[in-house]
DNA sequence: TTTTTATTCGAACATATGTACTAATATATA
DNA sequence: TATATATTAGTACATATGTTCGAATAAAAA
């Protein structure tokens, strides 16, 4: 759908607003692709329009902004007892994180890690686990699980025997059969720690 | 030196920005912030130029940016070998990571961990550290130290009976004195594990 | 008070910039 | 082949936009 040239003027726009902090002109794109007429930049630009990759606005100058989901989002941080019920409520958010959004806009958010009970796993108390509340909790993998719809915690999810654990990373404390009182919240796809 | 009107108008231009992905028009900003002539404008703009808080570009369109310390840097990740001599040298930049940027304009940068020798912290192996070149290491503090100007290592500095030694977390591996072998490269202000 | 500095306005200017139109050429499709 | 679609160029236009100059007003300093 979108030409050769189209993705060279797209890719071309985004390192001059990287480097720049604000959009080409339609001439400085003439120049940064090799075209030697506006109006066929023109025409690529309402291609890459059409193709939901850019945004113009009509007569004003420097005034593309490109759909880029490779930029930076700001995710919320929930407090402890947030993860329960109204789980991404405003009134539970007691901060935010800037995350650099990789793929697809997934419901990322941030949990501030209480207790040690996975310090095994090199995951400390007031770490900021990032969770991505659409993926899946695959067995090995490290979740968020909300427990009694009251207590947030994070465990590796193993199947041991045919059955389901929340598995800690730290010898004093027990593993946990998955019930009905355990509802998971999301995978643990990322660790923040700042000291 | 920023009157309450200069404070106004830069308070315009950023939430102008945040909004439609680039800056207001000289004329827009009259608008704004209720000024009706555009060289009254120019003639803000000029102070907060001066003042470092704003940038322009001489006759070129909506190209204002503000110098805005809270927003997001990208720091450039470093690999294992390029922790040496050619510190920040461009060909040893392996990738660049996103990085809230939080008060004064840090000289940091991201290494890649190699080894486990301070897993007992919760730093593994391939979990990317964010290093502080300008901040110095204190006692007690994990650092990164370049070792015989080749290697580079993530290690805690500790003062024991007078003398400084590298402290790795991890009883497998023993202490390391410093010497005039071993050179501090910076602190370690942070840790970013994807999983 | 006078003098200086800060702030605002109006009007005019030069041009940077987006847009429109026509035509030519290449590439694909029927 | 003929026909349609994609791409490029050239020229011209309208205006959005940054800039400059002069002057008036307000506030602060001497």
């Amino acid at each position: 759908m979108v030409s050769e040239k189209q993705k060279n003027i797209l890719n071309f726009i985004n390192i001059f607003i990287e480097k720049n902090g604000f959009a080409p002109s339609v001439r400085e794109i003439c120049q940064g692709v090799s075209l030697k007429s506006t109006s066929t930049v023109q025409y690529h630009l309402e291609k890459l329009i059409q193709s939901g990759l850019l945004q113009k606005n009509y007569k004003k100058s420097r005034a593309l902004t490109v759909n880029n989901q490779l930029s930076n989002k700001k995710i919320p941080i929930l407090g402890e007892i947030a993860a329960g019920s109204l789980l991404m409520a405003e009134e539970n958010v007691i901060g935010a994180v800037n995350y650099p959004n990789t793929d697809e806009k997934s419901d990322l958010f941030a949990l501030s890690v209480s207790g040690d009970s996975m310090i095994d796993e090199g995951i400390h108390e007031k770490d900021l686990v990032i969770i991505n509340k659409n993926e899946p909790i695959k067995n090995g993998d490290i979740g968020a699980f909300l427990i009694n719809n009251s207590e947030g915690t994070i465990k590796f999810l193993k199947n041991i025997q045919g059955k389901q654990y929340l598995v800690p990373a730290n010898k004093n404390y027990d593993k946990i059969p998955v019930n009905e009182n355990i509802q998971p919240i999301g995978k643990v796809v990322s660790l923040i720690r700042d000291m």
